[in-house]
DNA sequence: TTGACATACGAACGTTTGTTCGATACAAAC
DNA sequence: GTTTGTATCGAACAAACGTTCGTATGTCAA
């Protein structure tokens, strides 16, 4: 009746993550039970004690081996910017925006990471921790280099961090409040409505409700 | 041993709500025990059951009681301005600001708003079908209506919708995320940051990053 | 004083929760 | 073939959960 080898590798390991990192988004960490990952995954209840000794580590390392290595994809482009030699301001932001909104990731993995991040950003638990310091904070400092380095005339750090915020926490609700967006917009989120997110983001960061329209 | 008498009125009731929108905003639903809130509460445990018929239903009335109450609160500076005869964006965006982050509630009031809004905005429950429908349409209707009353130059509607999302979510993000905010800014929730806020956001959404700093 | 009514209380209910533990099955090493 | 180590399994645990129910206590009208 088994299939699979007891010998496993990592594989059961790797499907509890990946179950897991799609419950705790769509519900939250206390909304998923154990045995509701440990089903969906096709594994055993007491696998997950096995493999990661408690839920809330398991949590924890979805955070550490997925929603991280997905941070640092997601920076990937910004940092290839960093090291071109000419780019303008507008680069930056529709790189950023692209990156959250279109990136190569695929819909569900973008809507999971903003989710699990938004998640996280109310309280102040270890888990928020990880993510502001490793994520947050080099990605603010990454964006703010980028726009000291081009924009015509120079701007206070203070000011540049208040826009970098304020950009993120637009492709953060974009991605997360898709439901909201949804139904205030009335549009789906298939490819040409993310492009015109995408256009709108950077042409509201550069111009505000005073900018011209691109498209 | 009792101090309360025991024909309460709705006292307890109320009492009950408070804390429960209080926990439910810190921790979310499933978080939150009905022990905690009736302990919280100095009420019965089985109060809740009494009271509400049971613990959905108290996270759906302090929806209904609560934060429908304080959405229409936060509106009305908005539908003031809709009063005037004259107005321009800029009045349109600072008195959207200012009512989410340093109108007439309390900081806590406010931050509980954003956190139990930015907690429903992730799903399709009933509740988000409620806050949305009554609230969030409406309002981002006003604005849309507001802004075209005063526009230089007519602008399209859909650009118009997309633009007070982006704002929408800034105003949610900078109440919600305070941890994270606090963290990379370095700086706290005091009235002169708050304040500094307002102009921000209000500067960023009229000009984006070519705006003209008024500060 | 009595009755009806609303609220609060104590105590328990059945279920679900995360976790534990010993037994079992398999692969690789000796 | 035996041993060793890793992974899975079945079964159970104690604790916490939301909820229910009968009773007690108060208020107010008759």
């Amino acid at each position: 009746m088994k299939l699979e080898p007891h010998n496993n590798g990592d594989a059961t390991r790797e499907r509890i993550l990946d179950e897991a990192e799609r419950l705790f988004a769509q519900k939250g960490y206390d909304a998923v039970t154990v045995r509701e990952i440990t089903s969906a995954a096709g594994a055993h209840l007491a696998a997950v004690n096995y493999h990661f000794s408690n839920k809330e580590n398991l949590y924890l390392e979805v955070f550490r081996s997925r929603w991280m290595q997905r941070a640092l994809k997601m920076r990937q482009p910004l940092l290839e910017l960093e090291q071109r030699d000419d780019f303008t301001a507008e680069d930056v932001v529709r790189t950023l925006a692209r990156a959250f909104l279109a990136g190569d990731l695929t819909a569900e993995q973008r809507q999971r990471h903003s989710l699990l991040a938004s998640r996280e950003m109310g309280n102040q638990s270890g888990v928020f921790k990880l993510l502001a310091q490793e994520s947050m904070v080099p990605f603010m400092d990454l964006v703010v280099r980028l726009w000291q380095r081009c924009l015509p005339r120079p701007m206070a750090v203070e000011s540049l961090e208040l826009i970098a915020l304020s950009i993120f926490s637009q492709v953060l609700y974009f991605n997360f409040a898709r439901p909201a967006v949804s139904l205030v917009t009335g549009r789906e989120y298939d490819t040409e409505f993310v492009e015109q997110l995408v256009d709108h983001i950077t042409n509201f960061a550069l111009h505000g409700l005073n900018g011209d329209e691109t498209q």
